[in-house]
DNA sequence: GCACAATGGGAAAACGCTTTCAGTGCGGCT
DNA sequence: AGCCGCACTGAAAGCGTTTTCCCATTGTGC
């Protein structure tokens, strides 16, 4: 007795949505006539015939559905991005690249958020690839291991005809768009052996990523190249966050309290850094410690002092991910280097003298 | 002869996307049992069949072709997310709250940057409509003169069956959200005024906008109730940028150079305005001159001296505005008013001496 | 003036799915 | 034992498009 209601009440809604049947008729031509005309076929139609349809289509605020659309032509203008978290500067950068292309494109972006959480990030492949997406961009760093799950899917999507780029990821057999991050990690290095620090403390975020493993070599290598040796516990894994910076900074200086300088793997986390360095440990930048970001996020010219660090052109990165879904599918996968660039700002100055 | 040929070669692409039926087939059941266990359908299959099908479906990677589903159910679990510029930490924000929610509903999320065109807007509803999205979120402030085209488009999204949320819009007749822009800027007169502050400069940003208007009115009524009159050559009109704050600021104080409180009408603004302080106009912060900003966008506790602001809840006005969209369609349209709270950092101190 | 190509319009098929409707097999009741 | 009803499966209709195929009409060359 209550499947007839449930069942009626169901019925999601009466849909008064226009049709072209409808809009055909009120033009007084074929549906078939109607579709030519709204839909830029090849086909010719009368002038004549042509305005009425047009005419009929503005009058009832006719837009054609999409779903049927895709169902029969089997594509969307649909593209994914997908992103860790959208409430970060970073993400938002490449974001907005990314939406200029489309806007250009007449694309529509659906825009996913992990929320860090691995499997979200499969899941939501598989979602658009239900969509039909014509590509996907993964804007979030991969992880060093390669999650299996997604590969799949991304394979999957692939092979139904789907477009995919990913920034700073490895292994995955897609179009990839390298940022200067090793490059980026090597000028940092260079930059504060260059100012005379020797006992550097390197901030980390979660090793597992890709940009993470980059940034970190990189200087490393060069750092060592240098004649500098960041020694192990000198290097702390944290949150890619501010409050995960802020608190590795009090932990890290606990810990090797000679540390003059500093290299956060991200703004955010430098950002925490200088807030830790301030409020909590009252140690002054640039003049006790030097502070060293990367991305180069808008804040980090206005933070006092303003920060050192490494400029990652985000919304280019965003333009190229999706230009090179756009392109050519044949010549796949490609890789794309973008390169980065070290701006010294205030952060950054040599060590104190040792005072004795 | 030909026809033979074109009619393969024509169709578009291979598409060897997986069909339901190939599953159904794969599973030796048919079609429409298929659907019913893929479908969570309330009709029952058996135990032996539902297995077969859903070890087809995952052997095969099947995912439901979802235009083909929105067709027949006129419905999809797809939202729109209006904003202006994505690369703006406030939208952001919003974003945040809104991704949430949709991830917690399985909803998808197309975000649309209008970059500032009010044209773009109605397109994008348009568009938004043609894909029967269930519901759209305009998220950007909207403008007191109400765009009739942007009007009529929510109209006929809604007369669709769309739901639609605003915030900080004007006279559209749908769900709006009201942030508490009017009781902030009543607040910063308040405390400006307590402060002992009488010569007090407002940074707008645009006065079309509505919330620009809120917020400014707000602050007057207020100060005019105190006793403290902000004079017409006191305001200036500015992009809601960085930038744009910047600009005003130098402006403002070459023309009145008595100000001893800024009032920008956002954070970006008031970011901007601290630059010009420092660097362009040497006045220090808050010793010379306070600043207040609005919105308590993450940045403000990261700059110094840290910024009074007015503290917008802004990833729960976003989660909101989806929660609305997403509820009972019945009591439309409807408001919800979400209070906003004065955040009192170092930025703001009384006025100097006057030193004679 | 007539076969013939070219042009443009309309009927109908197809896209992949959900849902209705009609069937089939089975157990339980009188 | 026969019938009804129950529980399930499968065939088919339809969602709103695009695109094919076919037809009618017109213009063209001999």
């Amino acid at each position: 007795m209550q499947s007839q209601v449930n069942r009626r009440s169901a019925r999601p809604r009466p849909s008064s949505a226009v049709t072209l049947q409808q809009v055909a008729q009120d033009a007084g031509v074929s549906l078939a006539t109607a579709s030519r005309v709204l839909s830029d076929s090849d086909r010719n139609v009368t002038q004549e015939l042509q305005e009425r349809v047009l005419e009929a289509a503005a009058r009832l605020r006719y837009v054609s559905n999409a779903p049927a659309r895709a169902l029969v032509q089997s594509t969307t203008s649909i593209v994914g991005l997908l992103v860790h978290d959208v409430n970060d500067a970073y993400y938002s950068a490449i974001a907005a690249g990314v939406m200029e292309v489309a806007r250009d494109h007449k694309l529509l972006v659906m825009l996913a958020g992990t929320f860090h959480e691995p499997a979200l990030q499969a899941e939501y492949v598989a979602r658009l690839r239900a969509q039909r997406a014509r590509a996907v961009i993964l804007a979030g760093s991969g992880f060093t291991d390669g999650s299996p799950a997604l590969a799949q899917e991304l394979e999957a999507f692939a092979a139904q005809g789907g477009r995919v780029t990913a920034v700073a990821h490895q292994n995955l057999p897609v179009d990839t768009i390298v940022p200067g991050n090793r490059e980026g990690g090597r000028a940092v290095a260079e930059h504060l052996a260059g100012l005379g620090h020797t006992e550097i403390g390197v901030i980390c975020g979660p090793l597992a990523l890709v940009s993470v493993q980059d940034r970190l070599h990189g200087f490393l290598e060069r750092a060592a190249e240098l004649g500098v040796v960041v020694q192990e516990h000198h290097r702390v894994e944290a949150d890619f966050t501010r409050d995960g910076g802020r608190a590795a900074a009090v932990r890290l200086f606990r810990r090797s309290p000679g540390i003059t300088a500093l290299f956060a793997l991200n703004d955010a986390m430098a950002l925490g850094a200088l807030a830790a360095l301030r409020d909590d440990l009252g140690r002054s930048v640039p003049a006790d410690v030097s502070v060293v970001g990367f991305d180069d996020l808008p804040v980090a010219c206005d933070v006092t002092p303003a920060l050192t660090t490494v400029r990652l052109p985000l919304e280019e990165i965003g333009r190229r991910a999706l230009l090179l879904a756009l392109g050519d599918a044949t010549p796949s996968p490609r890789t794309l280097a973008v390169p980065s660039r070290l701006v010294v700002r205030a952060s950054t100055a040599p060590p104190p003298r040792t005072t004795g």
